[in-house]
DNA sequence: TATTGTTATACTCTATAACTATA
DNA sequence: TATAGTTATAGAGTATAACAATA
């Protein structure tokens, strides 16, 4: 059963589109970021981890909106590949501070350069016009909603992509 | 713990906006539907057999890239509240064509109403010529691949909003 | 033999609850 | 008593395999 053309009824669905935008993304990251051994949502963490100095564990999954007892595997995941150490924090003996090694490091900065290359592919068939438009529509679209009543499970996952 | 704003390192990914936009369209979808006793999903199947006659239960999944399986249960749904029927093709008696009853052509009517208005708010932060963008590259994005590999799951769900 | 619908089963992903060690 | 990390468990959602009826 191949995917054929959105049917007209769908192509007019902004949940259709958005939908599939994202999963076709997801698609093209998985591909583009395989060659790195990691995902698209270890990628992120490698990241945040870049971007802050001493987090411990229940800090990056808040900043990813990813859940605690999750955040332990992937940990756990990234540390099997020496990509991230733990080590207890002085100040507070219940904290783990997750560091990146410098292979770590190493491999952030390639899949970084694979993600962009990624997304670039992935926004060739717009106008440079439309591609920066939709890059600040969807900003102000993934912001965040009115205070939401559930916690919601709005995560990371795999997919990611610097815009220029 | 709430939502916070996407941190710096996030906003600028395309992955993340692209899932976080979906995930708050399926949020809103979610909400606008409820009241009509439906979700998205449902929503997507009764379009589908409003748009084409004489569907069977395989053409319905195949349209909206539903698992044969899934539909088996979605249709059961779906004629729990009478809103559709199944009957067996006089042409092919293996084949269930699933019709929509007026109780569902009406609930259709309605919820399609709700969906267009849901759309229309979560649209509203754009400038019109935005939303018109935004649509627009969406269409090129979501549209099928390159001749994908494998069948790829990629469905429906919770979300749906006609553009105008 | 292939196809449609169906059921039962397995798998993936994530959340929930309970435990420990620290504070 | 509350918090961080961990583990085990359960749940939702979907796919896979096998089967009956029909072609």
């Amino acid at each position: 059963m191949t995917r054929d053309a959105p049917p007209e009824v769908l192509s007019s669905r902004l949940g259709y589109l958005l939908k599939h935008a994202y999963l076709r993304l997801a698609e093209e990251s998985a591909r583009a970021l395989a060659p790195h051994g990691i995902d698209g949502r270890e990628l992120a963490v490698l990241a945040v981890l870049n971007a802050h100095d001493e987090l411990s564990q229940l800090e990056v999954a808040g900043t990813l909106s990813i859940d605690r007892t999750t955040m332990v595997a992937l940990v756990d995941a990234l540390e099997d590949k020496q990509l991230v150490e733990r080590r207890r924090s002085p100040h507070d003996r219940r904290k783990n501070i997750v560091q990146l090694t410098p292979s770590g490091r190493q491999r952030l900065q390639d899949a970084e350069l694979a993600r962009q290359e990624m997304e670039r592919r992935f926004l060739a068939p717009l106008s440079s016009t439309e591609a920066a438009c939709v890059v600040r529509a969807l900003r102000s679209l993934a912001g965040d909603p009115t205070p939401a009543k559930k916690p919601d499970r709005g995560s990371v996952d795999a997919a990611g992509a610097t815009v220029r």
